[in-house]
DNA sequence: AATATATATACGATGAATCGTACTTTTATT
DNA sequence: AATAAAAGTACGATTCATCGTATATATATT
């Protein structure tokens, strides 16, 4: 069988949050849990200690939280529930994707069910992105990456297609969204003002001035 | 403004059962409550007073419990978010019918923003009813309830259109649909044996016996 | 090396939702 | 009217998730 065991939404949410955070830097730290979990630090301690005794997680203290196998498993889940979730927001209900996230979170604790997830799978054609661009994990946990880089190190006049957005901040989605800065779009580096300056970049023949910040959030495939 | 007020999917689980309990019976007892949310009597007494202290209903001892207005307008808002659910996973899910109650009763919680629900209504064509028959409230809290009568009632020979069936155990759902008693099917009373014996209907030419516990759960509107 | 900052823990407390057992009151049955 | 059955309440206890304040420890900065 190996089904997935059944935790409590609020192990689902910081299983996904440990799960974003080991990704974005290896590991998470208390403290970011909290930020992102919007909780306070002592709760961080409590539920993170009740999770290290269930073997979800190991925690070094002042080096971070990282997954055990059975906690990545259940993490995987979670995520594939939530980006097949953010699919269904913009692909069927036809929601702007600075707003799914926000909603995803509620919905990905809702369709855990097999009976539920198998049919929204096939139903949005087996989707292998979120709107984002993030892959979505298969029914085994599998998670298939596609290679890119960073827009910001990308070299001048270099071009590549863009991979993923790296950034769930609606105010941030809708601006890419504005300048056509989506998932499948082609841009090209025009040029890079020096001491970390703007980045100016051509997309669909337009060129607009991107802060570092904004180009540190796109990832590219380069074009050869 | 005069948005429906939070609560938490406890409070909204109780509303809802309160509101098809009072539907049904008039009023809610609190055994049916606890049989209804698979919980113990005395957590239902302990709910049930601080739902009377916060406004939603009011509860006779030994009478039942009733929605204020207040309380009607969430449970109302709680049974559209549920068959607006139900909709989508027959409809755009291909999910049977069986099986929609209790995924259901899970999404109904994670769809309560506006920005949500608006949307899922507009795609699914605002349909009027759930897949078993039950008007869907308006945004503003309206039901438009389809005069119907029990099939069980129906007289001999008379025939009508299945309007509803108020009955959601998944065998129950699933052996209605292998005879084709669904909302909207024609059925004709052939015979009607005594001392509360099966029912002969007719439907789509085939003809079935049913037990009188099967034919109180059918809804029909009488053909004139 | 000293100090400031970031990171983490301890601890006491709260509220929501739940349980189970014992007890009480009302309604139904004989 | 007596009694059995159904309905409801009281009460003590538990678990989960949370808070805030105070304190401790480690890492980074000067």
């Amino acid at each position: 069988m190996s089904s997935i065991e059944v935790v409590s939404p609020t192990i689902e949410e910081y299983l996904e949050a440990i799960y974003r955070l080991e990704k974005k830097k290896g590991s998470a730290k208390t403290g970011d849990l909290a930020k992102e979990l919007n909780v306070a630090l002592g709760t961080i301690t409590n539920t993170i200690e009740s999770m290290e005794k269930q073997n979800f997680i190991t925690h070094k203290p002042y080096k971070g939280v990282n997954l055990t196998k059975k906690g990545r498993k259940i993490a995987l889940d979670v995520v594939r529930r939530h980006r097949l979730s953010e699919r269904l927001l913009t692909d069927v209900l036809h929601i702007d994707w600075s707003k799914t996230h926000d909603a995803a979170c509620k919905l990905e604790h809702a369709i855990a069910d097999k009976d539920i997830i198998k049919p929204l799978e096939k139903v949005l054609g087996k989707p292998k992105t979120c709107p984002h661009g993030n892959p979505i994990p298969s029914e085994s946990g599998k998670v298939i990456e596609e290679k890119s880089e960073l827009l910001a190190n990308l070299g001048l006049g270099k071009e590549g297609i863009i991979v993923k957005v790296t950034d769930e901040r609606p105010d941030m989605l809708q601006y890419l969204a504005t300048l056509g800065l989506v998932p499948g779009a082609n841009v090209q580096i025009e040029e890079k003002a020096p001491f970390n300056g703007p980045i100016i970049v051509k997309v669909m023949g337009a060129s607009y001035a991107l802060g570092r910040n904004v180009a540190s959030v796109i990832w590219v495939k380069k074009n050869e």
